[in-house]
DNA sequence: ATATCAAAGACTCTTATTGTCTTTAATTAA
DNA sequence: TTAATTAAAGACAATAAGAGTCTTTGATAT
């Protein structure tokens, strides 16, 4: 029970994407060296932000990715449910009980971190992370 | 990214205990009919739940399984987490650097989910649960 | 037309979950 | 003390999900 490795890739990129100049773009080659990530796994990936309307991509030369949103307005939970989706936590596959109680007690604490995920801004962290992930990726 | 089924049965065993007269105990069999479950997987999770003392259980003739502590002192959390362990809803494999604000965050918001479920007492909804549970187990 | 880039899909590899089966050990009842 | 009963443990198989690679297609700029 573990968010997926994706969506720490997909949070760095998010940084990344957030440290750069405005209108810029960048290409995958590049966001994946320095996450020494192979780009056609990222690219999947950068595919899953690209349709959850976080970042857009420009095929061709000078194309590459860039925000699709303003950056006050991209919260971890935006990256989380673009790369996890909408399932929840807790699923119950068994019998699916009208009004069930467990999956109520399940449900509001999930919605509780969620709620709080949707109000940390990647922006917020991006400028201390940068110093952290941008430093020793060896 | 979703609590295990074992978890799901984890916590339905649970109720089927609280519900139990004081100091009776009962066998993973029944339990395991209860849920349409193989009894020897329920005994695994049984095991966890034993490890994790909150059922005790005595083998042989006339034994099985029953409470380990009072039904007020048992959450929703302390069964997840018997199941789950101890692991972190988000853990960096990658380059875990010091103080990293990523992780902070994500585990601010897991341990909030945490607490909310720590709060949250099986003994609470296992009246009702039961009329759910117990009611059409087809 | 050509070089450059993202998107899509088929495919493999690895890991975790789910589940079964068999053996061992502890307890009670006869 | 023997037999019946029950949990614990561990080996094993089946399935599903995640991680990752490779190749093809399609869009864009020069
Ligand atoms: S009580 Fe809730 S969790 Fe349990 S089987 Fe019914 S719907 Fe599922
Ligand atoms: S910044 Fe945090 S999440 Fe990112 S690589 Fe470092 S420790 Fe891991």
């Amino acid at each position: 029970m573990k968010y997926s490795n994706a969506t720490n890739y997909a949070l760095h990129t998010m940084v990344q994407l957030i440290r750069l100049p405005r209108d810029a773009s960048i290409g995958v080659q590049e966001l994946a060296k320095a996450q020494q990530l192979s780009p056609t796994y990222l690219s999947k990936i950068l595919t899953k932000l690209t349709k959850a309307n976080l970042i857009e991509s420009t095929p061709g030369a000078k194309g590459g990715y860039r925000l699709a949103r303003g950056e006050r307005d991209i919260s971890f939970f935006d990256v989380i449910q673009a790369i996890e989706g909408e399932s929840h936590l807790f699923d119950c596959t068994l019998h699916r009980h009208e009004g069930c109680l467990i999956e109520k007690v399940m449900r509001d604490a999930e919605a509780n971190m969620k709620q709080e995920l949707q109000e940390q801004l990647l922006v917020d962290i991006a400028e201390q992370a940068g110093q952290q992930q941008g430093g020793d990726v060896k």
